[in-house]
DNA sequence: ACACTTTATGACAACGATGTCAGACGGTCT
DNA sequence: AGACCGTCTGACATCGTTGTCATAAAGTGT
């Protein structure tokens, strides 16, 4: 910037009004500092604006996700994405692999990059990292799942309530054994998600038969094998995750069951509709989930100081075929 | 970091010391500014100390990628995020929507953010955005297609051969009349796959058929329902990207035709070994390119100056059984 | 002609950190 | 004792930018 001053011949707080556009700025003068700007391939430094800047904002938000490369998270950052960009917001994002660990060392990271807010689908139930950050005035905004003891916005679909409709779906269908296929118990969702079957069993005063801590789709696979050699064995399955959705019906395929036995996902997944069975499932909008929890966060940066808000995003149930076999 | 120093009674030079693990500081100092770290919950700003440093390093690194929500691009970014994440480097990451439009404006964006780096998933032909970063002194690595006129680093996979061979093992099984239906011609990567499919086709005397231009699902689905109603119809068909061969099985599907006309994909999609047929592909590794272009790019970082590397990933031939129908 | 406002401009300090340098201290060698 | 070295420490300038303020010129109202 003081060589584009110097290229100009003008004092290099005219050229911070230029390049900033805060007028006060002859035309001529102005004109004369673009052309020097333009020859020189000057390009402003965000950072160092923003260490003089009253409000040190750095036009940047953070966004820590279980992975990137999981089909759900991805959509969750497009929404960010979208949403941040459109406010001339860059994003800066990482995996925490459901791993407490790396959770409470992003966090202080993604805090010394000095983001202006952070958007995180928290890995573990410890709300100190989180709250540490909150404390030094950093918004943060929770996506997915909450976190309990902190008090801050977030941004879920009713899991509960999904897995309720989903099991008494299966119920309509005239079965009375049904089984619950789950990630890892430490997830609130999985935990939701395992309350609303429990819900829909006692109402009918069906058996529950209850397999958690699945946390990919090679346990799934597994799991659901060993389990249909048990007598007397489940007539349904909910699966409710993507990965465990795609663990039981590859199990099933390889069976030869996937005609016999019906099953409900949560979480739509791609191509789920061309399977035969097409797969009945519970789907969310994970990019609306994103956006939302960006405008959220946008809000938040810019200054608004309401009540902490959940918003629960609905959920849509795909009937598709597989959720609609009766039992044997 | 001065309320830091007043708090331990030593000078903001010892501090960032002992912050820094410089050495050169007694013990007992070393102790009293750790405990008043922890004390005022002090945190190091990772842009304002780049700012003085020589090298200004801001340890972290840009990646513009076609859709951070496609499958193959999230896993690239997970790739990337994993080789950063190891070297302690953040990943900035934005969506191109393969247009060249918000190639220009992205490109110097993560340049003002003082990134130390940048991976590309090119956009367009045009290398002047990309030029102008590297002549100012910014590694570029490019991912999954190069940009002609750009002298740098990149990682790629033989799309000519992979789509020569996906031909020929139409060809092998007995087709003489094979459509080809692909992505947008400006991609580089889909006038290789065009090619290697017209050089298999020449070799064994085959007529090409030719549909490009399908840049969604939607519009594959659409273009393969409407040239099956051609006569002569095609017996076998070449999908050249992942969400092509996405819509040319839903078309297939939905004329009940799954089980007559042969389909080889490229790029593996996911539950592609469970519809049925299951799907023929030429699988790319995805994560492999982006650690590797990460790895690559890192070096650079790091100072090296050896000439420009064209890093070919190898692709695989998954065999499932749509690419094995003969004609009928 | 005078006071007052608006527009246009640059000098300078400051943001939070690090590089440079100089100085203080204690120990070792001649 | 004096020269010399290694260890430990802080003052100060500096990185690129913006906030504050002073100043000057031109315009406006009386």
């Amino acid at each position: 910037m003081k060589d584009v001053a110097r290229e100009a011949g003008v004092g290099i707080k005219t050229v911070s009004r230029v390049v900033n556009g805060e007028g006060y700025v002859g035309e001529a003068t102005a004109a004369r500092v673009r052309a020097a700007v333009e020859r020189l391939a000057y390009r402003r430094d965000v950072s160092a604006g923003s260490l003089r800047r009253a409000d040190r904002r750095t036009l940047s938000i953070g966004l820590l996700l279980g992975d990137v490369s999981n089909p759900f998270d991805a959509q969750v950052h497009r929404g960010v994405e979208d949403a941040a960009g459109a406010a001339g917001f860059a994003v800066l994002s990482a995996s925490l692999d459901e791993d407490p660990e790396r959770e409470r060392e992003l966090v202080p990271t993604m805090g010394s990059y000095q983001v202006d807010g952070l958007i995180v689908m928290p890995a573990g139930p410890d709300p100190t990292a989180l709250q540490r950050e909150m404390d030094a005035g950093m918004p943060v905004v929770l996506v997915d799942r909450g976190v309990e003891g902190l008090e801050t916005d977030s941004v879920v679909v009713d899991n509960q309530s999904g897995a309720r409709l989903a099991t008494e779906h299966l119920i309509s269908y005239g079965h009375r054994h049904i089984a619950f296929m789950g990630d890892r118990q430490f997830l609130p969702t999985a935990r939701m998600r395992l309350e609303g079957y429990r819900e829909a069993c006692w109402a009918a005063r069906a058996a529950t038969h209850i397999i958690p801590d699945l946390s990919n789709e090679y346990l799934a696979e597994t799991a659901t094998r060993a389990m249909l050699q048990a007598s007397p064995a489940p007539t349904a399955i909910f699966a409710a995750q993507n990965l465990v959705t795609i663990g039981v019906v590859r199990a099933l395929r390889s069976l030869g069951l996937e005609h016999e036995i019906a099953v409900v996902g949560f979480d739509d997944i791609s191509l789920g509709d061309l399977v035969s069975p097409a797969i009945t499932v519970i789907a969310q909008d994970p990019h609306l989930i994103g956006k939302m929890a960006a405008e959220r966060l946008l809000a938040r940066i810019g200054g608004d100081t309401g009540p902490v808000e959940q918003i629960i995003v609905p959920t849509s149930f795909l009937v598709r075929g597989s959720g609609e076999i009766p039992p044997a």
